[in-house]
DNA sequence: ATAATCTCTACTTACCTGATAGAGATTATA
DNA sequence: TATAATCTCTATCAGGTAAGTAGAGATTAT
């Protein structure tokens, strides 16, 4: 698993629209503005979210973007593995990819590989957006009271 | 930590050192055709495992490479390490990088890459390319075995 | 002296990442 | 119903990286 930045984009827009669950419609604009990502990128990292069943939208005035579920039921496990493909190190063990090496029932690095597959899927899988909202929160608290003492 | 083909073929022809460990030298030649890397790459592959004081070499005729320690003292974790850089899936991580992302003391992200980086290496680290080749010779007489039968 | 080996650096090719461009479709509202 | 604001879609591009190739050079056993 690498975290391009088209991931983190991603990740970092979702939160953005967590944050405005379940009320508002987010223009690209503001979340381009508001997450430093270039619009026209955004667009299309928006439009792949969308696809994946991530976010809504509506077109016209008054249009955006907003969450397709609660932040509640939607995990980081499942968008890393959406954007990034796969969370394995090596193609071989990606059950999509056809790929498969000529000693694979010897190869001694495959179950490694797998493992450590296992292993990210347990970190990020029982992560919900709406988490991170409150760990966001809290963590702004403790950075405000930081800077008043 | 993504394992490119370059890092795939670094670790097999470690582990095809591991098994001639200590006695024999290997040519590049052997190493090549056994593992299925092409001769010229795999040069600079063996070059940049020298460098990292994972294997010896000697020229001239009746030259060759072997590991420089014991296999029992290289692990899976330090070689990964040497030849992707990090085990970390984001660079923003990565202690080596300077680059840090704007809103880091507030990033709730971080932590979690932080923490899946410390897995991969939890599982990695301990792994010795001696404890790979006898992993490899129980695998071997097993399909032996499922052969007979 | 020769041949076999490793050593070093430069180059090439294809693909991927991050980003930009622009025309098109939909919709609120004056 | 005209207009402007929004999302939608596809093409293109620049730069970097991965994988591999090439060839001249250094060392050493015999």
């Amino acid at each position: 698993m690498k975290v391009s930045y088209k991931d983190d984009y991603a990740l970092k827009v979702i939160l953005d629209l967590a944050r405005h669950y379940p009320d508002e419609l987010v223009r690209i604009g503001e979340l381009s503005r508001r997450q430093d990502v270039p619009r026209k990128f955004l667009e299309q990292i928006l439009l792949s979210l969308k696809n994946g069943g991530f976010v809504q939208s509506k077109r016209g005035p008054k249009g955006g973007y907003r969450l397709a579920r609660s932040p509640k039921e939607i995990f980081l496990g499942e968008v890393v593995r959406y954007m990034s493909g796969s969370v394995y190190p090596i193609a071989c063990i990606n059950p999509v990819v056809k790929q498969h090496c000529d000693f694979k029932p010897r190869c001694v690095f495959a179950p490694i590989w797998r493992k450590v597959g296992d292993q990210i899927s347990e970190v990020i899988d029982p992560i919900s957006f709406a988490s991170l909202v409150e760990q966001e929160s809290k963590l702004q608290e403790r950075f405000i009271m930081d800077f008043q003492i």
